[in-house]
DNA sequence: CGGTATCCTTAACGATACTG
DNA sequence: CAGTATCGTTAAGGATACCG
């Protein structure tokens, strides 16, 4: 095999996976870029992020806002009113993110038909019985 | 702010979110950024893959190089041969998609620091028992 | 209004025996 | 060597009742 080839994991080889993982971690699950976005535009409100974030559960919103908050990405400002007021907005470190976000939109958008006829290859090529797929 | 704001929902206001929502699922996962990083490097077999993402298991790094291949971002090579001889290796659309990720990789160094001390603080302040965690 | 607590379903992942 | 098949486990997410 390859035989010259170094031994040491390619995490230790590679410090950027671990990182990029770490960061992607972060920023995967359902919801929280469409949270961190609706939070980029302005301070937000939790029930306008339940209207907002079409389809997201109280219980995914509260989750998924209490790790934004944890990692420094999301403000949470309690105004103690009655009714109670709280809102949320991205902090410095997330607009910043934010826009490396976008990078990768503009990868998405310029491979979209590529990807798209990648997989209709991919699947006719393979095509045993495999139903429609969203 | 709040009032003035349209009903549309996020995803159409944002197309960006889907988009890059999109991309995200493509690239999250445990293991596509491993392997990613490996065949953007050059053609790596099977085996080789096994022994340098370490941790990964033969299930999950079958499921995850058709899975990538299938999106166009790897060409799998089969050299018939006895023992059979296959190659993986990333196209330039992975390239490019690679090139991404390390900005992101850069975002995480930046304020891996911060991070760190958000999510201690944040733990600090709201410490009810919560034991260690990875 | 802004959450928690609880229960349930699904999808991701892990281990590993077997095979052309 | 490069897988597939089958099993079991864990974690992510969904629904919703309840509460200060």
């Amino acid at each position: 095999m390859s035989q010259g080839h170094t031994d040491v994991p390619v995490e230790a080889r590679n410090p950027e996976v671990c990182t990029v993982y770490d960061v992607l971690n972060r920023v995967s699950g359902k919801w929280s870029i469409g949270i961190l976005v609706e939070a980029t535009h302005g301070p937000v409100r939790f029930t306008e992020l339940e209207r907002n974030v079409r389809g997201i559960s109280r219980r995914m919103l509260t989750l998924t806002l209490r790790n934004l908050e944890r990692d420094g990405l999301l403000v949470r400002t309690v105004y103690p009113t009655v009714p109670p007021r709280v809102e949320y907005v991205a902090t410095d470190m997330a607009r910043e993110l934010y826009r490396s976000l976008v990078e990768l939109t503009g990868w998405a958008e310029r491979h979209r038909a590529a990807i798209a006829a990648a997989r209709e290859a991919y699947d006719r090529a393979n095509d045993r019985g495999e139903p429609e797929r969203a």
